[in-house]
DNA sequence: GGGGCAATACCACAAAAGGGGTATTTTTAA
DNA sequence: TTAAAAATACCCCTTTTGTGGTATTGCCCC
């Protein structure tokens, strides 16, 4: 190892306690150190540009604001900037949003430290790391053939999140600019393919999920 | 101050990281010890039992798991531990419902560091500590008038929880022994109250609210 | 002892959701 | 290049929700 000054770490997450435990726990570390935190969306740009940290560590949901769209405006504002991804979602989907929108990675905040460690130091050496839990929650409550039900699609997503955002058949419709009955036609896969009859239990399914 | 040894403390969240953040966090404090952490809810029991902690840090959410019946029945079980609720719920029935059930504080995973050491010394010192946030996301996104509106019943708070388990009016009326339509009438004015008008955002906010 | 609230219950009608089909086109992958 | 998968769309009919009312009972509190 070469004697180089410690990297300099940025975090944005709105759990203030989560963001100072994180804080402490980096700070241990003789080669990282955090150079700033900030507790809200408004505040990340101008704390990257005043703070020029090399990596940032983003959660995902900042009052609303999507922490990828957050994370890919950064990383095109700031060349050589390093974003990695902090979610507590275990969901395959978004991590690929995250790899689709140019971050360089994406840990579940139920990892662990020795993880989160491996995987800032691979993003500082210029790699990706990108790590969901193998063993999630979800997947052990709900048994084998849940991996195979789960193949939703990409448009039955797509209408689960509308759904869950209290619109109704016809709303999502307009906003899709399809047939009602299509909209009527992939809810009725969607309760097939997760083995559901009710809103009530589409909501509860895609709140585990992550949305 | 007379030299004692350090408080122990015992962390049950199953967010690794930021289980792993607050331990840090703690332990950098030379009148508290962090003696253990807990992951999942079936270990709590356990863990409490071996370790022998002075106070406990409880999550709310633990797959499933309510934290505040883990809470009171590790009072119960227990004698002289004290327990504070970490949440990031800014909701003042569920802290009601946590001093209800006899918990020590309350605390959000939102609050500064100063805050919860504050609240953890005042517990350890026998008094009680239950903080919300003022400025608080949630308050903000329904205006001043919130408050008011959230006044639900036992009652309705009941048939919420099991509108949220997928039950039908019927289901719930059969369950209750109670007439279909005063479900009926219960749910009308649950979307009169918080200002609704489906079920998935029934769902969505109960599950904001932490059931 | 009367006003307010919670809980119960009913009617009627409109709007969605749920469940049973079938069918066409486009996209994907073997 | 062809067969499967995904996305689109329609029909019909039932069940459940959602919304507008009204009304009775019991309870607490001032």
């Amino acid at each position: 190892m070469e004697p180089s000054p410690p990297s300099r770490l940025l975090l944005i997450d709105d759990h203030r306690l989560f963001n100072d435990g994180l804080k402490s726990l980096l700070d241990a570390q003789t080669d990282l150190t955090v150079c700033g935190q900030v507790f809200t969306a408004a505040d990340a740009l101008a704390a990257v540009h005043r703070l020029a940290p090399q990596l940032v560590l983003l959660d995902v949901n900042l009052q609303g604001v999507s922490g990828i769209d957050l994370g890919s405006q950064l990383i095109h504002n700031f060349a050589g900037l390093y974003v990695i991804l902090l979610t507590m979602y275990n969901q395959p989907k978004l991590l690929d949003e995250a790899r689709r929108a140019g971050l360089h990675g994406y840990l579940l905040k139920d990892a662990t430290t020795d993880l989160l460690l491996k995987g800032i130091r691979t993003v500082l050496n210029g790699g990706k790391f990108f790590a969901l839990n193998e063993s999630g929650h979800f997947i052990d409550r709900f048994g084998d053939d849940f991996a195979r039900r789960l193949s939703l699609t990409f448009r039955e997503v797509e209408i689960i999140r509308l759904i869950c955002q209290g619109l109704s058949s016809e709303q999502i419709a307009d906003q899709l600019t399809l047939s009602v009955e299509t909209i009527k036609t992939h809810r009725k896969n969607i309760h097939f393919k997760l083995g559901i009859s009710k809103v009530a239990d589409l909501i509860q399914f895609a709140i585990k999920q992550g949305l």
